[in-house]
RNA sequence: GGUCUGAUGGCCGAGUGGCUAGGCAGAGGUCUGCAAAACCUCGUACAGCGGUUCGAAUCCGCUUCAGACCUCCA
């Protein structure tokens, strides 16, 4: 196995070789969605990266433990007021038990990652089911001196942490200017500074989702899942943690102090973040009131869309960025990338139909080398695309009969592309759906009766056969010596 | 207000001291019964102003603009 990987890692600001602790096990951790609502385009961004990354692990030849959670409870809606669940909010609007809106949202988050081809994580814990692990955790904290009970819930200390720990190294905050930035004046709080997040929050009396603790009925604190269900899948200390930009503060941070204060250190080494995609340069968010769902995108089904993109399209739109980089949304954008995937697509099946000469007049091995370079540097997924495409000029130069191939470096330039394509950056071959053994040879008969039909001159018969073909979607194109046809 | 990113050709998007990113769109050509596809050729893009350098889109400074986080968010 080459470990030539190279990660950019939040915490030191810098790009590192990626060191797994215990080769060849490697431990991801990565925050996943809150199921209160449908997935959408943004949910779409790490569950792509991640999957690139446990992909091109799984490749390199790690056994990848790659652990994703499900938030089906704990995020408060708003620390300051009503302290109410976001999931327990929903449930009563829809007047469901709030697991059976879990369920729903989780179920159609399966879905839509299932057509974005991401790959299921090896683990994918509930926060609801793993309470007695949270509060576990809060009692270590407590035990620890980093924290205190007031009023039945139990807050983070972040002032007293910060006395002997760095808070904020993740997000690159200072504690000072965190507190002169800070004045909030809400007086109903329990806590004792503002800066203090809650670790155990003691329910009001129409909270539906609760748990008895040593505190309070109540329920746990927002960031205390994913330190405590982290650590009990992945150890003490794991390799990689991911998850979006956003949750870097306060979410992670509060997570290293929280598993700093517990153990006495942060639990992750690599702390990766993919940026945000942005809509018309902003973000999009629930607030913002411009967040398109997987569904919608899918079907084509929103006023800012003027047609439906198909999974693919879109998985193949986001790795054409790099994830650090905010990815703008556009229809103009996303036909782009359904232009450019279609020619990719096409190009590897086209692979198949080469026939090999003596020797090769390319050099097969310097494409490996240009995806290998490529995804090594912090997984730069456009550059593989890049050297796709370069190779996409190739593969129908090769057709063409304008280069020639020997045939052991055929079955070496199919392997590459067939690994990188589709076993790593995940595409997948949906355009040859149709093609299944009884349209096959159906469609290969009309089109040698339209050969003969060239023959003759006919061309009325000749056009009357493409363009029937064209209107049920099959592509016609002619060659010198035939023709090639697909499905689209 | 504080902290931090970014500004690349018509659009999307890599790169980051000297050597073509790539895709889409556009122009011309080859091929073709026509068309499509494919292939070939074509764009003097790096927000502005200074500075460092033999040389800067790439480093430094300032300016302008945009965005993110500080509150739930992928």
């Amino acid at each position: 196995m080459k470990s030539e990987l190279v990660l950019y890692n939040t915490l030191t600001r810098k790009k590192e070789l990626f060191k797994p602790i215990k080769p060849p096990f490697v431990g991801m951790y990565v925050c996943g969605p809150t199921v209160y609502g449908d997935p959408h385009l943004g949910h779409a961004r790490p569950a792509i990266t991640f999957d690139l990354l446990f992909r091109y692990l799984r490749a390199q030849g790690y056994k990848v433990r790659y652990v994703r959670n499900i938030t089906d409870v704990g995020h408060l809606q708003n620390d300051a007021d009503d302290g109410e669940d976001k999931l327990a909010v929903k449930a009563r609007l829809e007047n469901l038990e709030p697991m059976e809106v879990a369920q729903f949202y989780t179920d159609r988050y399966h879905r839509a990652m299932d057509e974005l081809n991401v790959l299921p994580p090896s683990i994918e814990p509930h926060a609801s089911g793993h309470i007695m692990e949270q509060i576990d955790l809060v009692q270590e904290i407590l035990d620890k001196g980093y924290a205190y009970e007031s009023n039945g819930s139990v807050y983070f200390d972040v002032e007293k942490y910060a006395e002997s720990h760095g808070y904020g190294e993740l997000s690159g905050r200072k504690i000072d200017d965190m507190i002169s930035n800070t004045r909030d004046l809400d007086g109903q709080s329990d806590k004792r500074r503002p800066l203090d997040f809650a670790l155990w929050k003691k329910a009001s009396p129409e909270h539906i989702m609760r748990w008895k603790a040593p505190w309070s009925v109540g329920f746990p604190g927002w960031h205390l899942e994913c330190s405590a269900m982290s650590v009990k899948y992945l150890g003490e200390e794991f390799d990689i943690h991911g998850g979006g930009m956003d949750l870097m503060f306060p979410h992670h941070e509060c997570e290293i102090a929280q598993n700093t204060a517990a153990s006495g250190h942060g639990a992750a080494r690599y702390w990766v973040h993919n940026n945000m995609i942005t809509i018309n340069g902003q973000k999009m968010g629930k607030s913002l009131g411009n967040f398109i769902t997987l569904e919608e995108l899918f079907s084509g089904n929103h006023k800012m869309l003027v047609q439906a993109y198909s999974p693919m399209v879109i998985r193949f739109f986001i790795l054409q960025a790099h994830y650090r980089s905010t990815l703008d949304f556009s229809n103009e954008a996303l036909q782009a990338a359904e232009k450019g995937l279609d020619r990719l697509i096409a190009a590897i099946e086209t692979i198949d139909k080469i026939v090999p000469g003596e020797r090769s007049t390319v050099d097969v091995a310097d494409l490996e080398k240009r995806c290998c370079d490529a995804m090594d540097d912090d997984l730069n997924s456009p550059m593989v695309i890049s050297a796709l495409f370069d190779w996409v000029r190739i593969i129908n130069q090769l057709h063409d009969g304008t280069q020639t191939i020997s045939a052991a470096d055929l079955e070496s330039l199919r392997g590459i592309v067939h690994r990188f394509a589709f076993d790593i950056l995940g595409l997948r071959d949906d355009m040859c759906t149709g093609k299944n053994d009884l349209v096959g040879p159906l469609v290969e008969m009309l089109l040698d009766m339209r050969q003969q039909a060239k023959a003759d001159k006919d061309w009325a018969t000749s056009d009357k056969i493409r363009d029937g073909l064209t209107r049920i979607g099959i592509e016609v194109r002619d060659r010198k010596d035939g023709y090639d046809w697909s499905v689209k």
